[in-house]
DNA sequence: TCAACTTCGTGAAGTCCTTCACGAAGTCGT
DNA sequence: ACGACTTCGTGAAGGACTTCACGAAGTTGA
């Protein structure tokens, strides 16, 4: 297979980097800034590897994607591989963002340093709360949503972050690929569907949480799962009332689960439910390997 | 190899849910609780799947880790997989974060209502800028550092958030652990080294922008990286200068050595310019896929 | 009670990624 | 020059997920 593998990634014409190493590179050019900002000449995989919390061999693995650059005996050039990582991600032109929602979140990506440190510029903000149109944050003004055309083609954006509410986050973005979006940054908690040839990522804050709490769980409290209590297998009576109901743990988590009155918000109608919703996921693009990390203020 | 794996996974104990199954809960998670305010009873893979933007046979997959729960020819008991999946992400007890770097994103995030909506309480917002201390934010006053210590005993805390700049990560996250820290969330661009038995996942939200940068290259500007530029492959002077100096680069990224005054700065290739430099990091625990959406509010 | 359906559960195959291991290519000291 | 070292580059083996595919179990309607 080997074979056949190689055979595509060259047939694929130009990067054939996996997923995987593409979503270290950010690591690695966050590294080599930092040597070349200590005036550091060359850094081997090892020394690389140790400063991104990673093996040599992955190092090397990932670098060898981009091409054999580096030198036996003495490592890579840190000036050089800097260039080369920054052009393969795309970097050596300034990218423009536009950024949808300035809630809580919003406010806070706005004002991030990190983004513009590391080549992306935010040309814009958007948000339908009158309140806050005109506001300025971090240089740019608060701009009504209608603008959004406007702007996303006078600067030539290509990239969207949606911080908006998870009911507004589908319409927002569908109107992003309509003005000419072609990669979303989404942190609203929603699956977003969009057509093929759009990227969407996704930051879940709380999910990260979640997932820290999973491992907690079997650190602490070591017995803790005695007996799962009673799948509910067999019985036949689920059309009465809530069967589980009795082991219900999921308690306060979610805050409100009222199933007495129906109704509720019906408003979204989100994505569940009507099945037939709309373009399946699938077209997310690749999207998997996340990691990086923030850079307070 | 099949009867390895299992025979791994039943020997781990309990708990063999992989790592990439662990990242999806949260999502089903979200979409159930929203199921459930809805009054529905029942869900199938595929309804499931399409809400969460995924294939059916992945989310058989992934529940059938947690056990056989589900009724074929109707689907899975919506309060009943919630309740189960909350168990499993070990949400059942409350569980409270203490969140250090009140700063821009800092900020933010302690107002984050998607923390406190999914189980997660901040029970202490930590400061070193004395400006600071005593604001309140999301209903936490902001206290000094010093209390770090007495706050995480007194209230069990076992999870923490670092939102501080780079440079003061690693000496926030080794006291952290001290304190009793057991997993932690990290925003700072950083590879924070922890010892074994503490979990940390990070969150960089330029490095996500970079990676769709990456994409967007491939996208646009088919052409592009047309010959790569000088590899500066054979060129045998690099010794250049002090070879001494090129070969230790080890040392020097951890302690930094500043030897000449170089021409800083030219390595600009990009508009990049990062920062950081790190320690190893190793422990880090698995950290893989990285889904989910926040909250903007 | 039975036939027609729906939907789960899961071995097996297929992919992608990581880790191993070692030859090749350079550097360094004498 | 030459031997002793370093450190890269990479085939190959090993793992971890994902996707496929289909039998089993359960539902519904006549």
């Amino acid at each position: 297979m080997t074979e056949l593998r190689r055979a595509a990634g060259a047939a694929r014409g130009r990067s054939s980097v996996p997923e995987a190493t593409v979503a270290r590179l950010p690591l690695y050019l966050r590294v080599l800034t930092s040597l070349a900002d200590r005036a550091v000449r060359t850094v081997s995989s090892e020394t690389l590897a140790k400063a991104a919390g990673m093996t040599s061999a992955k190092v090397r693995k990932d670098l060898s994607y981009l091409g054999s650059y580096g030198t036996r005996g003495v490592g890579y050039d840190v000036d050089f591989l800097l260039g080369r990582i920054a052009a393969e991600l795309g970097l050596t032109e300034d990218r423009t963002v536009v950024l949808v929602g300035v809630g809580n979140l919003g406010h806070a990506l706005a004002g991030y340093a990190g983004f513009r440190s590391r080549g992306f510029r935010v040309v814009a903000l958007l948000d339908v709360d009158p309140d806050r149109i005109g506001e300025s944050v971090g240089g740019v003004a608060v701009s009504p949503l209608d603008e959004m055309e406007a702007l996303v083609e006078r600067n030539q954006v290509t990239i969207g972050v949606i911080c908006t509410p998870a009911a507004a986050a589908q319409a927002v973005c569908d109107r992003l690929v309509s003005a000419g979006i072609t990669s979303i940054l989404n942190f609203a908690p929603i699956a977003l569907s969009v057509p093929v040839g759009v990227d969407v990522r996704k930051v879940d804050l709380a999910v990260e949480l979640q997932i820290l709490s999973f491992h907690e769980a079997r650190k602490r409290s070591a017995p803790a799962t005695g007996g799962v209590a009673a799948p509910t297998r067999s019985p036949g009576r689920r059309a009465g009332g809530r069967s589980g109901e009795s082991d219900d743990p999921r308690l306060a988590m979610v805050t409100r689960a009222p199933t007495g009155p129906p109704t509720l918000g019906t408003r979204g109608t989100g994505p569940l439910v009507g099945t037939t919703g709309g373009t399946s996921g699938a077209a997310t693009g690749a999207v998997t390997g996340a990691k990086t990390g923030g850079e307070a203020s």
